[in-house]
DNA sequence: ACTATAGTAGACAAACCTGTCTACCCATGT
DNA sequence: ACATGGGTAGACAGGTTTGTCTACTATAGT
């Protein structure tokens, strides 16, 4: 609502992400929003309800990007190349949306948060199964055995690009998933 | 070397794997094992020392135990199964060596340390980098485009058994891989 | 016999963290 | 005319962090 809300929400979103959330204080987020400390306890109730807050964001952002990049897709193998190229994208910064990229947020925060944190525990596990079914629900011809595949190998190229720097892993996805894809719908 | 230091070591790997290393604090893990605080620091130079030599502990036991694993493989398909039951008793806690699952020690570290800390990134891609070894010499028919493969669906498999609970993810990579292992090596 | 080494317990410095609070400013609606 | 609510700046309390240091003990090598 308030555009101060919005202005501390945006920067605990990016230094979260490039830094851990773990990492970053309050007082770096104010300064970096040029926003009193009051005002954020005013719109937030603590710190971990502000990461709670920009988990949330950044589930909005991403499925809003996924989904503009996965549209009219007319075959499963046109999907396949789409996501594949959009991982690509989003590994070499070439999607602004998200910023420079920093491995999968959820998978980071997750990591963070002693697993004694269940709501953000919670909140990075249902941004997984969102986008699940995101994809899912993009397969022209539906195949949830293929959705499962494409799930879990775009989880290994995103963490493959980030630990190992290795850029290149969902261009080498597309020929994986699209062999299967090729294949009979395998064990039908 | 002095078992001061062993037992220090034992206990900031099992604290750092299960709680996160900025979680931990040098305080935990002193009275975790019983030792002085200047005895950590006659061992180990600082905190971020002690995380390098838990990374390499770490390091060392996992590759050991996925070589156990994988050893006398009659074929690639049988390697496919060894690999993902392996992972599979991982994530349900059903290898005691590699402690309670909670995901990669690794991706969590690499996701913690604020992408400035270059020796902590280093040790985490190194040791990712050496499990890819092992398993692309682990195949009996070696197939470097199926090893990849391997890798990738491992991490994926990892991340989501561990950030969405999905105690099956391995289970069910073993159908994938062998739906891509069946296959022609599929684009020579 | 002496000296270096590994060890204990814990006080301490200096920094940093979250969250609260005071004191003040400036709109806006009634 | 005035109260209310969002806002600023920053001091402050209370706790925690890493790392150092003192003072003392015990063991082992030369």
């Amino acid at each position: 609502m308030s555009d101060k809300r919005a202005l501390l929400l945006n920067s605990a979103l990016e230094l979260f992400y490039q830094k851990g959330t773990g990492t970053v204080g309050i007082n770096e987020i104010i300064a970096h929003s040029g926003v009193a400390k009051k005002t954020l306890y005013h719109h937030f109730g603590s710190k971990e309800d502000l990461i709670l807050a920009a988990l949330s964001l950044r589930d909005q952002r991403y499925l809003q990007w996924l989904n503009e990049k996965l549209a009219d897709a007319q075959s499963n193998a046109d999907l396949i190349k789409q996501l594949f190229n959009a991982l690509n994208d989003w590994f070499n910064d070439r999607a602004t949306e998200l910023g420079q990229f920093r491995g999968c947020f959820f998978i980071n925060t997750a990591g963070e948060s002693a697993t004694l944190d269940p709501q953000i525990m919670n909140r990075c596990a249902s941004h997984k199964v969102a986008v699940r079914r995101l994809i899912t629900n993009s397969l022209p011809q539906p195949n949830d055995r293929l959705a499962d595949a494409l799930c879990l190998l775009k989880e290994g190229a995103t963490t493959s690009a980030f630990v190992q720097g290795d850029k290149q892993a969902a261009l080498r996805c597309i020929d994986i998933a699209l062999a299967l894809d090729t294949q009979a719908p395998f064990s039908l």
